[in-house]
DNA sequence: GTCTATAGTCGGATAGAC
DNA sequence: GTCTATCCGACTATAGAC
């Protein structure tokens, strides 16, 4: 909760005219890649300031140094997941949004999910670092640490915001229903957890990797289940279970 | 992979008769109890051995004696898990296997598919302590620890298996068809988030709880997709990703 | 069976030189 | 800006008394 202004160069006379600030922020861009991988593998209680430190080939103040402490750094590799992740889907998220605001059809709304979902599936394939990012992102929202906020704020509610639009749009019902925000966080999950659960995936699936390919297999049956949106023969109602205890239920 | 055998009183002569074992029985249970819902809420590295230690009670050393360390107490905790799991979920699976043996048709695969999906929301909003038990799991896979091999070989693994040639059969494909086994982990993951990922969960929907109610409302969304299974207009082929690019993919 | 006391290790943060 | 050297706290595990 307490906003710690990082303590580094940031708010320094850095800025000022002289070139010589080169060089910290090769170091810190360099700090930073290290640490976004290192937090992707393990927890941030696992991952030790002195591996990173170590791995980015500078001495453990330097850290200190750039970020602050370890929480800073933390935060700053969140910062830095955002950003990247907010390049890669304002495109589609906008021109959803906007032909909701046309009023569009229920089958448009469907193309535009579908779009959307792309989107977000070419960025946790798009490139190697991007692996470790769906870990850390996962992480930090199941299990909220320092970075939970600006995750929770800038990256999954905006996502699931506008899909649940896009799904109450595709259901003909009104942008608050909780049945389209459920099958949002469904559809998400769903996808974060094929990178986010890579061991488990991989083993289940007997594959080798989660490369284009396979996303895309998995990106095929993502949008089968959105073609299935409010097309099911028994509709997602109020009381659906009773079929779901026919004989079961031994209690 | 060392299966370090426990060093506690089960290799010891405690079973002699004398009537004197009944404490330690009592205490290990405790301890166990405290041990899951510690390992539930944090991961194994932020759990210390010092905070369930105090939590039940004893001194640290108690806890040596009777789980040997910390990796072994852990491990116990999992073995508690899949005992419980079993006992849940035998009944709806065995009835599942039987059908398949005998040839079932599609819709009764459907049905069981059901029966065993809520057999499994059951567990999971069962009591009060499964709450945690869900999220041990989910960690667990997700980053394999100590009893990664336990639970994967006798929780997900027949977990997966059985689900998966039930929609095999409802997909009229045969037992090994790796769409069935996509589906099937997508489901089980699918339910399986709503507990792991209880804080997103809770947030995303503005639940306040996840009870019966709200386990109900999911499970209905989520039969409404066993019923969708085979019967969306574009299946679920190898090459459905046209329709994702359609005019997103900016790269 | 359970305790007190302690050994040994490791991680985060800081002081101060360069 | 980046380093070396060091402090301090917290953790796991063990030894040995009761």
């Amino acid at each position: 909760m307490s906003e710690t202004v990082p303590p580094g160069p940031k708010t320094s006379a850095r800025a000022a005219a002289n070139a010589g600030y080169r060089k910290g922020e090769e170091t810190r861009k360099r700090i930073l890649d290290i640490a976004l991988r290192a937090f992707g593998d393990a927890s941030f209680r696992s991952v030790t300031t002195r591996q990173i430190a170590e791995a980015s080939g500078v001495s453990l103040p330097a850290l200190q140094y750039h970020f602050g402490d370890k929480e800073g750094l933390y935060r700053a590799c969140a910062a830095a997941i955002v950003e990247r992740y907010r390049s890669h889907t304002t495109a589609a998220a906008a021109k959803a949004r906007e032909a909701l605001r046309e009023d569009c059809s229920a089958e448009t709304a469907r193309a535009h999910l579908k779009a959307l979902i792309g989107a977000l599936a070419g960025l946790l394939v798009g490139s190697k670092e991007t692996e470790s990012w769906a870990q850390f992102v996962a992480r930090e929202l199941r299990d909220p640490g320092p970075a939970f906020e600006i995750l929770y704020e800038s990256l999954w509610r905006p996502g699931v915001e506008i899909t649940a639009r896009l799904i109450a749009r595709i259901l003909a019902s009104t942008d608050g229903d909780p049945a389209a925000r459920l099958q949002a966080l469904l559809l998400i999950s769903s996808l974060l957890a094929f990178q986010s659960g890579r061991n488990i995936t991989l083993r289940t699936m007997h594959w080798s990797t989660i490369g284009p390919q396979e996303m895309a297999t998995v990106l095929s049956t993502l949008n089968a289940q959105i073609d299935a949106i409010g097309r099911s023969r028994s509709r997602p109602a109020k009381r659906a279970t009773a079929a779901g205890r026919k004989k079961a239920s031994p209690r």
